[in-house]
DNA sequence: GCCGATCTTGTAAGCGCTTACATTTAAGCC
DNA sequence: GGCTTAAATGTAAGCGCTTACAAGATCGGC
């Protein structure tokens, strides 16, 4: 009783893959072409209801889904967005892309993510994959990276953003914040506490113009006030915990002690927390310590962290508008510089 | 001089998004059939190396790139395998997918990852998003989902496994840890300490089969030793450290006041013990805490946390093992089950 | 040096969809 | 009602690649 329902070259009745239907086996079944079964999903408006009932009702009966490669192949779109960070295992990428992605799923497009690890070669060849995955627009963590990298994009007519960061005068479309500005401030405020011995915990700086900035932040806020930092005061450090207590422990051994520490983010900052109450030091009177990015951690833990937090739901919200956006070819390249601003908690206060 | 290389549709002499190179435009550039380019790609020992050396030339001088939705329907297979979890703002998975990732990279495939945010409905649209993309594969967090969502894939012959899990005879094919017997081994750890009276911060069991079989296992240990969860003393809360911190202040109003607390998971564990440093209580003498999952914190917090431990790089190398693998039809359906381990840090103790 | 087996390479037919263009149908207007 | 004009469908040509299959080249073995 279901046997002359295809007409293709299927047979077998029941289990074994049946082979899916198809855009044709639609139009068949519904009794039109397969241009109007098309613009019932793309343009609905432009058939008449009663066609796209019945258009509808097949795609039902047969459980009928797009095929993707197919649909990317003939309109040379595949409604597919990519996004590469560092890592995944860091709330402030979380957050920017868990917003990225709710924004591109409510307008029908998928997100390829990627997480390089914070290793450039690996990065690349994550971009590269997606740009051959036909991705129609990528988000970048950064700026920093090989130019054959804008090469390839420019070529393919991809539009990217770089994020995170907001450099002076980028050629390239950037989404984020000054974090070289943001360090200074918090700089700032830790010269005003009184704060003139400082030691900096920076995150590892080759292909990461993220931390590099912040370095750089950190120093040009103290050239200004005409101090320095001292180079045994100065750690690169990947962004763990474990870093974070190893560079307080060290640190503390330096005579004479800073009475501030910078961390290149709250990971470390947090690590040094949790140390400096191993050690029996008390924050901030023995030392205070700042992070970067404001987790969700930083205010929970006591005494709270002192930190610098971005906008990151605008951040991921306002990428997916650029990804998306129609921008007619010569549009201004973006630079959308989004505030940073100081948190002031717990962890830092007067020195002794 | 360089007038008349390309032979197509094309003059825009420089500038201006020079139409992408094809298969066609290597072929004719190295004096070759379009087939013996392709398998340059696919097969390369079935092209003698003299050939091979001119397509290589000519893909070079082109900045070819091949088109992945092309490809993907000419061959019927995307080289493309999906995830789904819950969350990106949370460790455990993080490791899980990076694991993946780095698995499938270094087999040339990409990785789709979508993000829940622990909503059923939203999980089931990413996945159907997924199917449409065209994945070879697909990695999903837990079990407990829609019946349609197997029958889709079933029907479209697509390779899934389920993480994080391991129910007892499942229809699916799964690659997990047991959640119960964990929780089971860990309330029998406190029993043994002298523990009687237990509260329980589960997470919210809601399409959580991980999150309610965490608390089935924390009953069904309290049943085999004659106790139970008073009502009062458990509650369901999302994944977070403001849940815990307000949970644990909410129980220690209660008279009499539990002895010992199970959390859900690292997170809430991690706020409980926050808060009871708060409110001066003494871990683990006034209240034993416990978590699931060994985030990197739960060893450098002080007390330690006690939790459980499940090999998650493991369960990441499996599934795409899995995933990727040829299991000629009828494979039997795999149940791995990876070892989950109790481990013991400061946070629980001897009642006092 | 000839013949069949074995390798290489080329030819060309799709893969499932979108979309310009042609064609048909409905809608207005006097 | 007969005309023009606009709206709704259908026709069919690809999109860029893979891969049966056919054809040509190569190589031993005798």
């Amino acid at each position: 009783m279901s046997d002359r329902v295809e007409t293709k070259s299927k047979r077998l009745p029941e289990g074994a893959a049946a082979a899916r239907p198809t855009l044709e086996d639609v139009a068949r079944r519904a009794e039109v072409s397969t241009a109007t079964v098309s613009r019932t999903f793309s343009t609905p408006e432009k058939v008449r209801p009663a066609l796209r009932l019945k258009v509808q009702k097949a795609v039902e009966a047969l459980g009928y889904t797009p095929h993707g490669a197919a649909r990317a192949l003939a309109s040379q779109r595949s409604h597919t967005i990519g996004a590469v960070i560092p890592t995944l295992d860091n709330a402030i990428f979380a957050t920017v892309v868990q917003t990225l992605q709710n924004e591109l799923f409510a307008r029908g497009r998928t997100l390829l993510l990627a997480a390089s690890d914070y290793d450039p070669a690996r990065e690349r060849a994550q971009i590269e994959s997606l740009v051959v995955r036909g991705v129609d627009g990528l988000m970048l963590t950064g700026e920093a990276r090989d130019p054959a990298v804008y090469e390839l994009l420019a070529r393919r007519g991809i539009r990217y953003a770089s994020t995170y960061v907001h450099p002076p005068d980028s050629p390239h479309p950037t989404i984020g914040f000054d974090n070289r500005a943001a360090m200074h401030k918090l700089v700032a405020y830790l010269h005003d506490l009184g704060h003139r011995a400082f030691a900096m915990v920076a995150g590892i700086a080759e292909g990461n113009d993220r931390a590099s900035e912040r370095l750089a932040g950190v120093r040009e806020a103290l050239a200004q006030r005409g101090l320095e930092l001292a180079p045994e005061h100065l750690t690169e450090q990947p962004y763990t915990l474990a870093a974070g207590r190893a560079a307080l422990r060290r640190l503390m051994a330096e005579r004479p002690r800073p009475t501030a520490m910078v961390c290149g983010n709250d990971v470390l900052a947090l690590g040094a927390l949790l140390e400096a109450a191993a050690l029996g030091l008390k924050v901030p009177e023995d030392l205070s310590i700042t992070g970067f990015d404001d987790l969700d951690l930083a205010k929970e833990i006591a005494p709270g962290l002192t930190t610098i937090r971005a906008p990151l739901e605008d951040m991921g919200r306002l990428t997916a508008d650029y990804l998306l956006g129609s921008s007619p070819a010569e549009e201004k390249v973006p630079h959308i510089e989004l505030p940073a601003e100081l948190v002031v908690r717990g962890s830092t206060g007067v020195p002794a």
